[in-house]
DNA sequence: CTGTATCCCAATTGATACTG
DNA sequence: CAGTATCAATTGGGATACAG
């Protein structure tokens, strides 16, 4: 959470960019509204370069925000699933949004920064 | 720009994310979009925390993104001035998105840190 | 299996001073 | 004014290894 320090810039998207756009943040949440509920190895293996380490940081990040639901079964070996909440898949159509404007402008990203890099 | 490192992760959203989501990238955009084409040191004033140094980063790769274009002023002294371009302007509708999501879903996300911290 | 504990490294950030 | 240079500090991330 390195984002958190200036509230003077009265950007008032910094406060749910800080949120949803973490590090990690919607890689998880896409592995999660793909493939549903899923286990903590599912998701490592998914996320093939991230360690436990950060995937648990993540997760608890995400957890608390309400994003994504944890259910601890009391079992052995343990068995911890992991799912989507109704808060976090409200968070669907706007990803839907990213996508579109993806579609439409990178392209255009892409011929600036050739354009830059050729100047 | 640290989030390059995965592609395996298949999020589709991770490209976009990286580009428009980068540290201060919003800020510096918001900025440029409320009070119009400004100057460095203006832009530097308003976000009061920022160092030339990372000022000038950050708008070098929106320059290089095509999000903001950067006019000199060979005058004595020199000025600058940055606006944002009509790429960077088509955010406009999903910056409102965001916000809409904000104001409609933030107070849970906050409810949900509560019970978090509380638990 | 699901994490936690350490240690370490790399990368960003920031403070400060300085130049054209 | 509009940056650049340099250096210090912090932090996040990764590699292991290990515990419950």
């Amino acid at each position: 959470m390195q984002r958190s320090a200036n509230p003077e810039t009265a950007c008032p998207v910094a406060p749910v960019v800080e949120i949803v756009f973490s590090r990690w943040t919607t890689p998880i949440l896409w592995a999660l509204h793909q493939h549903g509920r899923q286990r903590f190895v599912e998701l490592q293996h998914r996320l093939s370069s991230i360690t436990p380490k950060v995937l648990t940081q993540r997760l608890r990040q995400l957890e608390r925000d309400g994003l994504v639901a944890r259910t601890y079964h009391a079992e052995v070996p343990p068995r911890v699933e992991y799912e989507i909440t109704e808060l976090g898949a409200s968070l669907g159509p706007l990803f839907a949004h990213l996508n579109t404007w993806a579609d439409a402008h990178l392209p255009a990203v892409e011929r600036a920064r050739s354009a830059y890099d050729a100047g």
